[in-house]
DNA sequence: TAGATTGTTAATCGATTAACAATC
DNA sequence: TAGATTGTTAATCGATTAACAATC
């Protein structure tokens, strides 16, 4: 089975994998950029890591041939390409949903600005909470959600409302034109295909937490490191 | 070191993808028992998450036979039993350090709430939020760590700290005697094999969302989750 | 019994790691 | 050149899915 197309960025799409550890790449090779450094080979940077190197050769080259043998990857050269298949090159305009604790501490999370996700719409069904401002911006109604999506051009929702009422919420925010969710709500959603998904699941990781704690604790791991 | 059991709970810890799959159906069980159902197939259970009915069995059976052959799952005798293995059968005190937004946040969160994780102690290393009260607990300074954890009985933290001193304040919890850490912070940590670490990267969750919704607009078929 | 559903083995699929010729 | 490091193939490892005898 010869493939007669071996252009990797076109072919098949990365696995999820893959993706996340080039988030992590890129975090990485910003700081040391801050640093000073210019150039960093697959082993420095997976040691940063803990990622294995033939891994982070792997995974760069899905994207194309970034690296130079004998040298490394140049930083500065690979920080935009990757910010570039992450989709980070740009202004993302999104709308948070739901105003409570998690959703206004979102709203102040550094982490999520400079990133070019701009959150400039919100949106809450409290009738208390509709009309408050919050970091300059005013709280809407969910009725108002297709008006202000089309209006404002918003692409991607964060989700941070109540489980029992996360799907409907997700189901107008698909139909209002919304092309992703991150959602916040402990609760699965069913989205179409062309809608996608990122779902944050904070209790299910505290309890991975717990059962690890338990774990080492218990069984006595054999392999140490 | 002969173990006299040899049921498959002590045996080979199970993948940690399994775990959170334990998660997703403990919290989907607790929501059928609420609305009054009494049994469950696996494969009932795994449309409901999107799950592979064979893979709900065998997630299930690594942990014992808890099925009944032509019934399918007692739900009131699974959730303890799923409790039992994620250990939220017990509560466990928790110090959250850093008081930033996120930080407030997710001591206000119910979801942290009623599972057994209780926040029992405040840190953070700025003077002006030192001596603070929230949620009626004062924040103390990071200096205190060893002593409160001494003496609260203290097992997890919550890390909501900068980047920048994530590594530190995680060595400095480790060396207090936390068997577990939740980190927040977007770093890598390095800790020892007997501390159990999950972390939750909010910034690179956003960017694979960013990444889908750009590869489900190009690509046709993106990966379904 | 007939129908339903489990637990588990075998088959498949995908992801990680090791190894190395090619390259600078 | 000699040393370093890439991109990639082959080997390994692990996880998911299909299939089905055993069971109620």
């Amino acid at each position: 089975m010869t493939d007669p197309f071996r252009d990797p960025q076109s072919e098949r799409p990365a696995p999820k994998a893959v993706i996340s550890r080039v988030s992590l790449y890129l975090r990485q090779l910003e700081n040391l950029h801050r640093l000073g450094h210019k150039t960093i080979s697959s082993s420095q940077l997976g040691n940063l890591l803990g990622i294995n190197d033939a891994q982070v050769r792997k995974d760069l080259a899905h994207f194309g041939p970034f690296g130079h043998p004998g040298i490394g990857y140049q930083i500065e050269e690979l920080i935009p390409i990757l910010r570039g298949i992450l989709g980070i090159d740009r202004v993302w305009n999104t709308a948070l949903i739901g105003l409570g604790n998690l959703g206004r501490a979102l709203l102040r999370y550094r982490a999520f600005r400079g990133r070019g996700f701009q959150v400039v719409a919100l949106f809450d069904t409290d009738p208390k909470k509709i009309g408050q401002m919050h970091s300059g911006l005013v709280v809407h109604g969910l009725e108002d959600l297709p008006a202000v999506v089309a209006e404002a051009g918003i692409q991607l929702a964060i989700l941070t409302v109540p489980a029992e009422v996360a799907q409907s919420v997700a189901d107008l925010a698909t139909a209002s034109g919304i092309s992703g969710i991150l959602n916040f709500a402990p609760a699965p959603l069913n989205l179409p295909e062309s809608t996608a998904l990122v779902s944050v699941d904070l209790s299910t990781q505290l309890e991975q937490l717990a059962y690890k704690v338990l774990t080492a604790r218990a069984g006595q791991n054999p392999g140490h490191d």
